[in-house]
DNA sequence: GTCTATAAGGTGATAGAC
DNA sequence: GTCTATCACCTTATAGAC
């Protein structure tokens, strides 16, 4: 019974942990916060995770886990190259939007000291030359305009990520939406928008072999 | 002289909080560091700004007037449609690789406490209706495809911020890079691929009208 | 395992001499 | 205007009762 607790009780902390991690960094976040989240006490916290930091880098770990997502296998499917486009982008602007703040976390946290947190990545292990090799065989055979791989995945990946974590910047020079249905709504579009704008990008003109 | 001093270290001050605030956060910036940036007493920060929000506050609108810069003007010229991208992508790149925390730092802060900061904004006006309207007339006169102008807009910025901001992620997962040589060069290719890759979206395949 | 109370150290801010 | 010394508060972390 008691080792059930125990789970439950850690289980409850990290999540706890990575909301609030993920929220406002590791700079701003606060043991208090992260106890309250959890239902517990804060002195629970440093029995179970001696310090900030050893909480940190379990949740910062797990994290990285979830963001390098599974969805990358879509393009070891055998699907026609653009509908593998058209199903990525789809899926991964779908989990970018549930998780908005996932992204600059990551990228907030590795900028502000990466000599210390690259030793956490060193256990995630992303699967990604099957991706690369995938875009240079459609180079090869000619189905799309020639473009590096490397270059062509970091493209859609920008056009995913980008608009989601930047909604506070452009929301507010853009659009001044109070209510933020207009940004929404404007994300909503992109679910297509920007697979089309991609293909369209790729893709040859009838006058090109 | 000590008009002249004065100014001269209200100024050493501000450039030093820019420096430590865009690089580390609100939360993560310490009076201290910025002290010694600016080579003086963590007192003297206090006598010429109140305090550590004060100074925040000063900072963050300067640092907003410098972000959206006056490279939007690239729209108000009479270049052609495909040039003015071209040249807004070069500029636009160069601008974001010299200041590469500057995007996150305010997307980061704005996340943060919304509310609060958007009293800031108020003070700076975003002269963006010429460029989408400089966007739809293309779309009118038949130049290029059909797209709403914020969105094409979104995706252009999208594709120059992104690969700059989240180098530390990429370069991580993606290129095992340790001296950033790589990572240099992959950016400066983009200085014509991103343009590329826009313009061969948007503009119409020979069948089109 | 979980709590209350408290220690230990850091950080923003002020007082006061020069 | 600029400095040293110091305060007051906040936050992480630990001690000890239950």
């Amino acid at each position: 019974m008691k080792a059930k607790k125990d789970i439950n009780t850690e289980e409850k902390i990290i999540e706890a942990a990575k909301k609030v991690f993920v929220r406002h960094g590791m700079a701003g976040a606060r043991m208090q916060r992260i106890a309250d989240e959890a239902g517990i006490n804060k002195a629970l916290l440093h029995y179970y995770f001696r310090s900030k930091e050893k909480l940190f880098a379990i949740v910062f770990q797990k994290v990285i886990k979830e963001a390098i997502p599974q969805i990358v296998r879509i393009f070891d499917t055998d699907m026609h190259f653009f509908d593998k486009i058209r199903m990525f982008v789809r899926e991964y602007l779908e989990f970018i939007n549930k998780n908005p703040y996932l992204p600059m976390f990551i990228i907030h946290e590795l900028a502000s000291r990466p000599e210390h947190l690259k030793e956490l990545l060193k256990t995630v292990e992303v699967d990604k030359d099957f991706i690369f090799e995938d875009i240079q065989r459609e180079v090869d055979k000619g189905t799309i305009r020639p473009i590096e791989p490397m270059q062509l995945m970091v493209n859609i990946i920008s056009l995913c990520i980008f608009p989601v974590v930047a909604k506070p910047m452009i929301n507010e020079f853009f659009i001044h939406d109070e209510k933020g249905d207009l940004y929404a709504q404007f994300l909503e579009e992109r679910k297509e928008l920007v697979a089309d704008f991609v293909i369209n990008s790729i893709k040859k003109s009838e006058s090109e072999s």
